[in-house]
DNA sequence: ATCGATTTGTGCGTATGTATC
DNA sequence: TGATACATACGCACAAATCGA
């Protein structure tokens, strides 16, 4: 591998930050699984072709994401492994960290009331300016912030929603209440996109870093819809699965 | 919407660059439909608390990549809306691409033997240092690029692939002549990353961007994994579509 | 046809951040 | 550690194009 690659000084982003990048993504895709260990600074310097200075500020800013760990002396380690997400009509968060072992959570970390802009609008078939309820959570894995994901729905269609889901915590069980009794997924649409200063903060991760962004839209049984969902994923540790799909 | 968001002056990322990705993640999910104007300068100016340049200069950095287009006088207007790529086990890029509406191609740009390393070797099932062949691809939709595509096969079943994908254009039709007449999907594992500097160059992309990385696993009839792809997208130009599948 | 308001395009001076040596 | 070169961001001013009154 040992890529001698170039940086471009003009293009808005600082040199040890495109080498932060490089190194994690190396990192994600299992480049030093065999002990977990980094070359030496004085080495990735030479091979990125800059100042050692500059490694070491690479390095340190994935240190502080708990990517890395550096040991005096013996020198730096890869810290963590992504999760894996399968991605179908009936995944349920909960179970699939259970089934990596590890422990999951989740919290609500927000609702508002909000009036239907053109997107949402067209998303959930109301006319512009619709009072909608906007929910936002939380999801954790071992106590690291995975998801962050932001839900409307029409809220005359849902009044004690935010009630109702804070008691349950779960979704489905707070549509129950509401006289909605079984939903499904219409479509769903996978794009990456840089992450928010906002969703950097709950997600714990530095602006500048990739998420991936899913998109879906749940119908009710009469096929009108209910719920639009855009949930952030730190893309750095976690993976969608999709079975049998591909490109 | 409105948000007057705050950018991270410390993060290694220029102000302009992270105004360039709010605007096209606003852009990619349809909250400016097409040929639809955008607030003026001014007004994005005081909604990002930053100077009109710094505006000018992201809204100048989406005009080079042809998603905006600004003329003097009048406005500046979103010229081009993203590609969405049904993703499931009987897609193909060609088709997608003609049912939206443009053209598609794709080309070799390069093929090498290679030596599996760890993951290869995992994937492949193979020992660790099998000759592997390894091919580069790249598919574009109106002669925008698109996809950058990199498959490893084992060579010793696979002789002489180049010459026949070189004159079908088709890795199932070059899979058939090496004798395998058909495989299936095993599974397909998608994450976003930064994109690395060779990809940018082929992807037209500036560094720094969000990539959809798509690894796909192809197994003959007998389960043997015969194909290992690891897909690069341009997220700011495609979107993933899943049936039924949502997180 | 003219004017004024709006909007994009351009120039310059200054201060600060980044990377090298 | 300083000195140097360059990119980034700001502030102000003004030119050029468009549009509607």
């Amino acid at each position: 591998m040992t890529t001698i690659t170039t940086f471009d000084r003009s293009a808005g982003i600082a040199v040890w930050r495109q080498i932060m990048e490089t190194l994690k993504a190396e990192i994600v895709s299992g480049a030093f699984e065999k002990d977990r260990r980094l070359p030496p600074e004085s080495e990735l310097a030479a091979r990125f072709g800059v100042n050692r200075h500059t490694v070491r500020r690479a390095i340190a800013a994935l240190t502080s994401e708990g990517i890395l760990r550096a040991d005096q002396g013996r020198g730096t380690f890869v810290a963590s492994a992504p999760l894996s997400y399968p991605i179908g009509p009936r995944t349920r968060f909960s179970e699939i960290v259970s089934g990596q072992d590890r422990s999951p959570s989740g919290r609500l970390i927000g609702s508002e009331i909000e009036e239907a802009d053109a997107l949402l609008a067209h998303q959930l078939d109301v006319p512009l300016g619709t009072p909608l309820l906007r929910v936002a959570t939380l999801r954790v894995a071992d106590s690291v912030p995975m998801i962050v994901g932001t839900s409307w729905f029409e809220q005359a269609r849902v009044p004690n929603f935010v009630a109702d889901y804070a008691e349950s915590g779960s979704i489905t069980a707070a549509l129950k209440k509401a006289g909605i009794d079984d939903y499904r997924r219409k479509e769903t649409r996978i794009t990456a996109e840089l992450v928010e200063a906002r969703d950097a903060r709950q997600l714990g991760l530095a602006l500048g870093q990739p998420v991936l962004v899913v998109e879906s839209l749940n119908l009710d049984m009469a096929g009108r819809p209910i719920q639009y969902t855009r949930a952030r994923l730190a893309a750095d540790r976690m993976q969608l699965v999709v079975d049998g799909g591909g490109v």
